[in-house]
DNA sequence: TATTAGTGTTAAATCGGTTTAGCAAAAGTA
DNA sequence: TACTTTTGCTAAACCGATTTAACACTAATA
């Protein structure tokens, strides 16, 4: 029982599949078919449960009506949610999601973006990893439709949706020192990435504005590959060291929250009296946590459903030179137990 | 700038598309194509920077190199974490992956088969839920290749991947009793799906083996959409019944269990001391939790590369007639602090 | 010399749609 | 009656690859 094709509809009906085509894309009227032949058609279709074959449309039209999604980690529920958020808007567009996982390596997006390129996707949606520069440059001069979300190159004129990183660093920094914490550490990413930059930046900037010394020995930075040796080393240094003893920290993403917040147990520390606890991203762990743990919640429905309008817009043919949309939404900062004096 | 096709190098070059497809397929010395104008042909698509289009490669061959993937939801991060573990396997052997999340709605699924179906993809893996029967059987029907994850119909004929649900489940209750609890809940999905009634066959099989009774106000169950409320409520009724308190429970998910911590700690309840808990699946949040909660992994990377290696066989030409796998692999169950007497 | 075998290459069909350009018949107009 | 317009429909090109069938030409064999 092969699939039913716009020709065999044709045939049995004994018109031409032009017509047949014109017809089920509601076409009809426009181009004069008469009343009984377009019913016959479309009864035909339904009956021997015509589907259009996408490839075959696809390979006509240039359009494949899906678009590609390149992030870190779709198992990470900070990607994992954005993912389904931009999945459920692009659905409402008629839609369909590739996803690849680029685990932060610039040569993995390379390949990837490559290989949907091949005609695969209409666009695409990149979270774009360190060192990824040329594959974005490469798309704006191939004029592949395309928005960066989570972080974005300053000096490629790109469209992207992220969040206000400096400010929620800053806020929650400065939550930190209200609440009397004085030694406040921050571990982050080794990662030049803008967002990565912008965190550390207003956790330093908070320090100061709050008096507070910007200690090199407080910031500790560890591998994108999140080795958990690196992360209890960071942390024995910040927690050990007896007299300059960091009395709070702030962790710039959940995947380094979660394995430092499993090496502060391990170690016998206690939240929050022996140290205070604030972390970027709000994944269920942090609800759950004893204590529960003061986060940074990141806007994950309107950055997906924002990515997924933007790109339309720019896959739309009607507008093509309207400028790069450069969105910047704010954060939602959570203070829970971890964080509390 | 168009992109350069098959015919341009042929133009180029002044000879038939028909050798660069045959030179560019390696398949040149098979068909006596001279070394010389193969190295040209060679030479000219890496200067030009080809790369074949896919979909007219799809059209003209039948296949996409894609295959659809139908879960509840790839924020939940136990099909998150499976999710990455297929698109890894895939990419091993040259295919891409394109994710639904049917939430568990058989008419979600049902629509979004039914898209993928239209030439987009050469075959799925699909965790099908409730009511999607006759998706399955019309898949079935039409011969095109898919396996089952996670659960399966026992009254269709399909290759799946799942693990030992009873067993798991048990075990994990033989483990409770063993540690003194004498009255264990259950807090499941209302599901007919044969990994859940699996789940709760092991439970009360393991209360019956330890001489406990089976009380049906001691098996709780919420919808599929996981209403805070309901799970509160259940828990409510659970623990705060005086003289009959539930002193352990089970939960058969990491998302109710996850909102079920969450109840439990806002009830001021203490853990494992006022209860003990156990969980499928085991989250990022068990580990860091206090206490830490006894799980039951799944063996998320084998399910991953399994089901994508029993399709590769499904999709492969060359046995057809091959019978349907089915694979059952064994959980690792891991004791924490929540199950601690 | 005629026939066969081997070598190197290509024209054309094909996949299943969409789109362009246009045709024949009927109806309307001068 | 002759010309134009409208109506209803279709042939063929096209998208960009793969694949089939075959065509020249040379070399080897009978």
């Amino acid at each position: 029982m092969k699939k039913t094709s716009l020709n065999d509809i044709a045939e049995r009906l004994g018109v031409s599949k032009t017509l047949v085509s014109l017809v089920l894309n509601g076409r009809g009227k426009e181009h004069r078919i008469s009343e009984e032949v377009c019913r016959k058609v479309i009864e035909l279709a339904k009956e021997l449960n015509y589907q259009p074959n996408q490839i075959a449309k696809g390979l006509r039209t240039g359009k494949t009506n899906t678009i590609g999604l390149i992030i870190a980690d779709i198992a990470n529920p900070f990607f994992g949610k954005l993912g389904r958020e931009i999945e459920n808007e692009a659905s409402k567009h008629g839609y369909r999601v590739m996803f690849c996982s680029s685990d932060e390596k610039a040569e993995k997006s390379k390949q990837q973006i490559g290989m949907l390129m091949q005609g695969q996707v209409d666009g695409f949606i990149i979270s774009p990893p360190t060192g990824s520069e040329a594959q974005i440059q490469e798309l704006q001069k191939r004029k592949i439709p395309y928005v960066l979300v989570d972080r974005y190159f300053p000096q490629i004129e790109s469209s992207y949706i992220v969040v206000d990183n400096f400010q929620a660093s800053y806020d929650a920094t400065m939550h930190l020192a209200k609440q009397g914490y004085r030694r406040i550490a921050c571990l982050s990413t080794q990662s030049n990435l803008i967002n990565m930059n912008q965190r550390l930046e207003g956790y330093k900037s908070a320090l100061a504005d709050s008096g507070l010394e910007v200690l090199e020995e407080r910031i500790k930075t560890v591998s994108f590959t999140h080795e958990k040796n690196d992360i209890l080393l960071a942390i024995k240094q910040l927690l050990q060291e007896e007299k300059e003893r960091a009395d709070a920290i702030l962790f710039t993403t959940s995947k380094i929250g979660i394995m430092g917040l499993e090496c502060i147990h391990s170690l016998g520390v206690k939240i929050p009296d022996d140290v205070a606890v604030v972390s970027f991203d709000d994944p269920d762990a942090y609800r759950i946590s004893n204590p529960t743990i003061t986060a940074i919640a990141q806007p994950l429905t309107e950055i997906g459903s924002q990515s997924v309008k933007v790109l339309m817009e720019l896959m739309s043919p009607s507008k093509e030179k309207s400028k790069p949309q450069k969105i910047t939404l704010k954060t939602n900062f959570i203070v829970r137990r971890s964080s509390e004096r």
